[in-house]
DNA sequence: TGAAAGTATGAACGAGCATTCATTCGTGTG
DNA sequence: CACACGAATGAATGCTCGTTCATACTTTCA
């Protein structure tokens, strides 16, 4: 549906291509992330709001959010003291729509291996 | 666009679901998978045919294949002394193509700092 | 049945990385 | 201007995990 790019689907995908994938797919592989990540996708918070949500340590908090930044995943905008986190747009918003609702319709794995 | 899960836009997602999707994005974070699972995208593929395809070693081909299995991405079925995999259903080739399509259209994070 | 092809498995090694601790930087405030 | 608050940074640590090497298992064939 929609997006059916077939240069993609070649033989075998650009290296560049792959790595690229890998590299922001790791961004939604630890809990950490993919909370505050879930966290922004309702509203923007700060870096203080963050930690109390995801009961991380502040210094957690803003390492993993620098990993998002660099990403290109989320920004950070001064406001005072404090600094104020979105995700970056809607399709970061779309791409974590779209892991959520594929992962809760997985099978689970068959559990005989 | 379609799914729009808001029991997962709740303020904080059920932990549960945090590291499901952890776990499963996690099958994406590295070149290696990301390549066995595009080739096999576009077809079903014995580990030989997929050592070849990737340029591995067999045991590392065989290593990664049971992490997607154990994940419920592929599956193997023997044919002779082969073992042809393919992925488990179109939910995960569309999670592929969607993997793909979102991180060709990232705007590739701020080249500033 | 013995050998070879195809694949899986286990141990070991090394790199990547998430977290913590301590410190520094920037920004308001009295 | 000194101090408190909020956030970032750097070093150190422990763990996860991808790869390799060697070996065992399964199936086919002579």
């Amino acid at each position: 549906m929609g997006h059916g790019r077939d240069g993609a689907a070649a033989t075998t995908l650009a290296p560049a291509g792959v790595e690229a994938i890998a590299r922001t797919m790791h961004a939604l592989s630890t809990p950490s992330r993919v909370q505050l990540l879930l966290r922004l996708r309702v509203e923007p918070r700060t870096v203080g709001e963050l930690v109390e949500d995801v009961g991380m340590e502040q210094s957690a908090v803003s390492h993993q959010l620098r990993v998002l930044r660099h990403l290109g995943l989320v920004v950070g905008e001064r406001a005072g003291r404090q600094i104020r986190y979105r995700l970056h747009d809607d399709h970061v918003a779309q791409l974590l729509d779209e892991a959520v609702f594929h992962v809760e319709h997985l099978t689970a794995a068959t559990p005989s291996e």
